[in-house]
DNA sequence: ATGATTTGACCTGA
DNA sequence: TCAGGTCAAATCAT
């Protein structure tokens, strides 16, 4: 097959991701009462959601390269599930949080800043690159701190938002190496990033060209992708299914085409209701991967409107 | 020169 | 009091 490159890769991945889980949604008759076995649960059909939002907001950040519409959308998600009869218990690790306003509000609190959200991801990296940690979200972090902590095998690394001070943007993380698997780091987010990750404002609002930083941080996710890893997302409480704020995250095999080992994609667990989201379970076959024989109907270099909330605040 | 990281000190909440 | 989280001066990298 001809070279594609990562970006495409990963576009097409996202895209007959999401593709696939609305598939299945559709074909999921909607049960006029609980009691076909064959029509899927109300949890499956939310995580298909999650599914499908997460792959297109996903793709859509690839293709922007801008902001992080994550949080909103998910919480859209669960609107739209809790409005189709059920109110999920959160499929989502994050407790709720100050309105936004307060983000950008340059005199945060410690308090407060307790109160924003929280979530937390378990990455893996593949040892015999010789990487130390996960390197492997678009957004720019600052060390800020280091600790040993008790009972714990690895110290604990802090980081903040490069632009905290110019942005006032407080998101944080904590990554904290496995102590049973070393090849597992848990990286704890906390807050939304009210950044723009990078870009300053426009003066104008939209129309504006990618600048070179954004390409950068592209450029630095596929790299990382290239050198990386796989997520697990199956640590979560109960089978939720994890809406990582921050960039997306694939296992190897997926980005080079391969799917003909099961092709796990993002959501490797088993524990959960479903184990759909492999690339293999529509029209792949060993071999080949005749996914990547897409044309592109658009320019993906292309700036897009994608109609999320921005931070292309005034 | 500038920005990032390191690391001991300090702060805070349980 | 102590563990976890953050600050900030010193140091490092570019």
């Amino acid at each position: 097959m001809e070279m594609m490159n990562w970006e495409h890769k990963n576009l097409l991945n996202e895209l007959i991701h999401g593709l696939n889980a609305a598939k299945q949604l559709q074909a999921s008759p909607s049960p006029p009462s609980s009691s076909s076995s064959s029509c899927l649960t109300t949890e499956m059909k939310e995580t298909l959601l999650h599914q499908i939002v997460s792959s297109y907001e996903k793709a859509i950040m690839m293709l922007s390269g801008s902001h992080n519409p994550t949080t909103e959308t998910a919480e859209l998600a669960v609107d739209l599930v809790a409005n189709s009869g059920k109110i999920p218990e959160s499929p989502v690790s994050i407790t709720e949080s100050p309105k936004s306003e307060e983000a950008f509000d340059p005199n945060i609190s410690s308090k407060k800043r307790k109160l924003l959200p929280k979530w937390t991801e378990q990455v893996r990296i593949s040892p015999e690159r010789g990487f130390d940690g996960p390197h492997d979200d678009i957004f720019s972090w600052r060390k800020y701190g280091q600790k040993d902590i008790l009972g714990a095998k690895y110290p604990r690394s802090y980081y903040r938002c490069t632009f905290r001070n110019t942005q006032y943007c407080w998101a944080t993380k904590q990554v904290q190496r496995s102590d049973g698997d070393p090849t597992i780091f848990e990286v704890t987010y906390r807050g939304k990033h009210t950044c723009s990750h990078g870009i300053p404002p426009p003066p104008e609002k939209r129309e504006t060209k990618r600048k070179p930083t954004v390409v950068n941080y592209q450029n630095d996710l596929l790299n990382n992708l290239k050198t990386n890893l796989t997520v697990r997302t199956d640590g979560f409480e109960g089978d939720a299914f994890s809406f990582p704020v921050t960039a997306p995250f694939y296992s190897f095999e997926s980005i080079t085409g391969d799917f003909s080992n099961g092709g796990t994609f993002g959501h490797v667990g088993s524990s959960g209701p479903l184990d759909f989201i492999g690339l293999t379970s529509t029209n792949t076959s060993a071999g080949s991967s005749p996914i990547f024989d897409v044309d592109f109907p658009f320019d993906p270099t292309a700036q897009i409107d994608t109609g999320f909330p921005t931070f292309l605040h005034d």
